[in-house]
DNA sequence: CGAGTTTGACCGGCGC
DNA sequence: GCGCCGGTCAAACTCG
């Protein structure tokens, strides 16, 4: 690997902090090797390194998956890398978002109850009536301080645990890519040595968890950095540019691409319509801003979706790790 | 008027 | 203990 790809592929995008632990994985996945050679053999290494991820961002449920997670995007840009929170090769299947452990917290109060109940029985029996209340008094700060130092712990726990985070970059002028989901924004940092802040986004949807974190480099202002925190718990809104929570909207082009790699022999996966379900901005858009409203004929993913090739030092277009895809403008 | 953004304040973790 | 920093809150504001 040359200096460059360990820069592009293993740069802490927050700047090398606290958050050594996310990895910045090769969208192919932390054991590919992605060179310029795109001879088939090669290409069907990529593929299938890619998969690995691929199994990786597939969830057990629909909307769990990377596909729903990023959704759609509209924004012209273009994913260069992806990264995941821990080192350890890309091996699980449906976990990347969080899944599924966001256990409820409820504050064991039950039990902190039934203790003070049963005192409080014994005390009926004992205590003169002042002494019992002042007793349930002090059960009751008891109660709530117990309560206060579990809610403590339990949050510092949670602190702990993290999420799990997915973080890609992505060549883009803008800097909240669309990606179907409604976000709110709740906050914005200055970055250390970034003349960039970080903006922090909150999924809009009531109760889901998921966050995520747009910055863009420092190091090369024309990339995006984002990472999402956790894992939708519902659809994509239907509302949103047309009806994405329901079905796919390739273009015809890749729909073609979809069907040229399906027949494609030994491959067990359907690769492009998983492959580009996966991919999460900017491959193909939807864009100029609305799939709704974009209407109109075929034509290539650059035509429909503003989506300029960009030449990362070092390796080959993408497009040409997915031969299949028409990613070349039409005259 | 509701939804989303902005922005200063606040809090907790961490390193020194 | 203190200061720095990342992350979040929430009031004020903007926009459609």
């Amino acid at each position: 690997m040359s200096e460059d790809q360990r820069q592009l592929f293993y740069h802490d995008p927050f700047h090398d902090d606290q958050r050594a632990n996310e990895t910045l994985l090769s969208f192919f996945g932390p054991n590919s090797t992605i060179t310029n050679d795109s001879s088939p053999s090669n290409l069907h290494q990529r593929f299938h390194d890619y998969m690995g991820l691929t199994h990786f961002f597939t969830g057990s449920t629909d909307y769990n998956t990377p596909t729903n997670t990023f959704g759609y995007s509209s924004s012209p840009s273009q994913l260069l890398v992806a990264l995941e929170d821990d080192q350890k090769p890309v091996t699980d299947t449906g976990n990347l978002f969080g899944v599924t452990e966001t256990t409820p917290f409820t504050p064991n109060s039950s039990s902190v109850r039934s203790t003070s109940s049963t005192e409080a029985a014994d005390d009926e029996n004992e205590l003169q009536e002042g002494k019992k209340l002042n007793q349930s008094k002090d059960l009751l700060e008891n109660e709530r301080d117990i309560s206060k130092k579990v809610i403590k712990q339990k949050k510092k726990d949670e602190k702990k645990k993290r999420e799990p985070r997915f973080a890609f970059m992505t060549k883009s002028e803008i800097d909240h890519l669309e990606d179907g989901y409604r976000w709110r924004k709740y906050g914005q940092k200055a970055v250390k040595n970034s003349p960039y802040p970080r903006s922090y986004y909150r999924c809009t949807t009531q109760k889901c968890p998921v966050k995520k974190r747009v910055e863009r480099s420092y190091q090369d202002p024309a990339t995006v950095i984002t990472t999402y925190e956790g894992q939708h718990n519902h659809h994509l809104p239907s509302t949103l540019r047309g009806n994405v929570g329901g079905g796919m909207m390739y273009p015809p082009s890749m729909m073609a691409a979809q069907g040229a790699m399906m027949t494609d022999a030994g491959g067990s996966v359907s690769f492009p319509r998983d492959f580009l379900a996966q991919i999460p901005h900017g491959f193909y858009n939807i864009n100029g801003g609305r799939a709704g409203g974009g209407g109109g004929g075929g034509g290539s993913i650059y035509q429909q979706s503003n989506i300029t090739p960009i030449q990362i030092p070092d390796y080959g277009l993408l497009q040409d790790m997915v031969p299949s895809m028409t990613f070349k403008p039409e005259p």
